[in-house]
RNA sequence: GCACCCAUAGCUCAGCUGGAUAGAGCGUUGCCCUCCGAAGGCAAAGGUCGCACGUUCGAAUCGUGCUGGGUGCACCA
């Protein structure tokens, strides 16, 4: 249920009922017509546009709308009042059976509170991390994984038939280099000396894959030519990487539906396939770009090359796809990547990138629209970098990989849930500090703990009143009589209960997760500000005297955590039943 | 030179696809624990929403042009 969506329909049948009775003319469109909470809660409990977008096209004064509205709507038992308030808003107030009633529906839905259908079964697809497979997950990895993945749970949440791919750049030169890399522990494991040379990847996490090419070869391919062993080796050490990346994002609590190669594409005629329909299109052609505007890079020469007419779908410049020695760019396998996705019936794309792919965005997006006929959209979320602090100052260094920090220290050091949450407090296009003290702490600075907090506090409030008899079982509680919460106090934090399943809307429709963790602070505050209260007023506290009365109580808190686990379970947190 | 992203309180940041007097935390200041729910609570001060035009009943939000910061910019992946 979704009490703003309810009380929308509510204006909507009045506006409807004012027309037909001629208060109103007809052929309005009401589409602009919001139901939304107000920015002050002494406003009321909702206000809405209704009289002011109504105006224009209705010819009439907006005050003059709003009051007719508010007297029409005033014949629901739903509200309480309707206050024509300012420029012309209708100010709303419910009717307390309204937020109790949305607490029971919150304690019987449980953890599918807030579920919805706005996604009506869509397909879409979530490409997320597609780190190359050379080597462990680092930090730049990490949020793009936890946002990815948090986003797929959110949108999975709202109705949409949610896929989540990685898509493994095993296909290009950065796989070669791979090669040679492992071939030298190979070597190594043969008791040679290994030659890293400039450019080769030096990291000790390649030391077992020449252990493990020497278990499988012996020492048949230590004195051949790279051409014998190169696509061997590339594999091997190509399925090692993966296996390791497999388990860092299971470390992080990410799981893949499902991985995509670039090198698969090759040699089957797809990429071939996908590019021959851009030519069908004319977006296909040979030709030489202008050099770059400004400073001009010293060795340009112009080149004949293929190029993707990408400025016919919004970009800035076409694009090459094969290069003057007749080999694709990386462009090329992606296109048809893209395009297999489009084939595979998606509604929707979605692509997560690191923000230093920008540049890429305006040709992805060309290329999806040209070969979907405008059908598929594609969203891509550039991923801002992470800043890691520890004891004031910045964390570069890690001592598993001597160079740079991985998404395994990071989770050592801070855990799967509190890295995935913080991950989670900023929108994706804004860096993120993450300081490794803070995250830790417990604090009201650290919304992790906050929000973990509140729900320990009501699982403590569950025990104590088990341990004084009172029944609180899930059935009881949604049975309890509600009407004892009609204090200002409680009724706020009912009011923000009834915000969830809007807000799961308004972040699925917008694909940003991070909403989720900042509803989650405030409902939090709100649930602690009700408990402190308490402290002065003994009439707030969860436990009272009368059983039933208690129970009503209870029941309060005890949505406020099946909001918290729904929420949590979006962000792919584990909720915390007691701190210690 | 071009493209994309960012700019909101002293600091770190929210801001609901255009709504009312722009919010929160930290920090600052002032109150509040002999006891019953202080790993705290209450309250106050603090803003030309980077700047300038424009769109309209109404702009932090949309458009255009600037300023400042970040990222990326020919056959690399």
């Amino acid at each position: 249920m979704n009490l703003f969506a309810d009380i929308r329909a509510l204006v909507i049948d009045a506006l409807t009922a004012l027309q037909a009775e001629g208060h109103l003319p007809t052929g309005l469109d009401f589409t602009a017509v919001a139901v939304e909470p107000p920015r002050d809660a002494a406003h009321g409990d909702m206000a809405t546009n209704a009289a002011m977008v109504l105006a224009k096209p209705a010819a009439m004064q907006p005050r003059a709308i709003a009051e007719i509205l508010a007297a029409r709507l005033m014949a629901d038992p739903r509200l309480l009042a309707a206050v024509v308030a300012g420029p012309g808003f209708l100010n709303l107030r419910l009717a307390p059976a309204m937020w109790q009633g949305v607490v029971r529906a919150a304690l019987l839905a449980g953890k599918d509170f807030g579920r919805c259908a706005v996604g009506a079964g869509q397909k879409v697809n979530v490409e997320f991390v597609s780190a190359n497979p050379t080597g462990p997950m680092h930090v730049g990895h990490v949020r793009g994984a936890v946002v990815g993945d948090a986003l797929a749970n959110l949108l999975a949440f709202a109705g949409w038939d949610v896929t989540r791919e990685y898509y493994i750049n095993d296909g290009g030169a950065q796989v070669d280099v791979l090669a040679r890399s492992a071939f030298e522990r190979y070597r190594e494991a043969h008791g040679l000396e290994p030659e890293i040379r400039e450019g080769l990847y030096p990291g000790d996490y390649l030391i077992p894959v020449g252990e493990a090419l020497k278990a499988k070869y012996g020492n048949t391919l230590l004195d051949q030519p790279e051409a014998v062993w190169l696509a061997d080796v590339r594999d091997f050490a190509t399925a090692m990487m993966m296996e390791m990346i497999r388990a860092d994002l299971a470390a992080l609590g990410v799981s893949m539906d499902l991985y995509s190669s670039e090198k698969a594409l090759y040699g089957t005629g797809k990429i071939e396939a996908a590019i021959d329909t851009l030519r069908n299109m004319d977006l296909i052609y040979e030709g030489t770009l202008e050099p770059p505007k400004g400073q001009l890079p010293e060795d340009w020469e112009p080149r004949m090359q293929t190029l993707f007419r990408s400025t016919a779908h919004g970009d800035d410049v076409d694009r090459p796809v094969m290069k003057s020695d007749g080999s694709w760019t990386y462009f090329a396998p992606d296109i048809a990547y893209h395009y297999d996705k489009v084939s595979r019936g998606y509604d929707q794309l979605i692509d997560i990138f690191g923000a230093d792919h920008g540049g890429y965005v305006k040709r992805m997006k060309a290329a999806v629209s040209a070969l979907s006929g405008g059908r598929v959209p594609l969203d891509i979320k550039l991923i801002q970098l992470v800043k890691l602090w520890k004891n004031g100052e910045p964390f570069k260094m890690s001592k598993r990989a001597g160079t740079f920090v991985t998404l395994r220290d990071v989770v050592e050091m801070a855990g799967a849930d509190v890295t995935r949450f913080i991950m989670l407090t900023r929108k994706n296009d804004v860096a993120l500090d993450f300081d490794f003290d803070k995250v830790l702490e417990q604090s009201k600075d650290n919304p992790v703990f906050y929000v973990q907090y509140a729900n320990a506090r009501v699982n403590s409030i569950l025990r104590k009143a088990r341990e004084a008899g009172v029944n609180v079982s899930e059935e009881v509680l949604a049975a309890a009589d509600l009407s004892q919460l009609a204090h200002p106090a409680e009724v706020e934090v009912a009011r923000k209960i009834a915000e969830w399943p809007r807000l799961v809307e308004i972040a699925a429709r917008g694909n940003e997760p991070h909403r989720v963790s900042f509803y989650l602070y405030e409902l939090a505050s709100d649930l602690h500000a009700l408990w402190n209260r308490g402290n002065d007023e003994p009439s707030l506290r969860f436990l009272q005297e009368d059983t039933a009365v208690s129970q009503a109580k209870i029941a309060l808190a005890r949505a406020v955590t099946v909001v918290i686990c729904a929420g949590l379970g979006i962000l792919g947190v584990t909720p915390v039943e007691e701190m210690r």
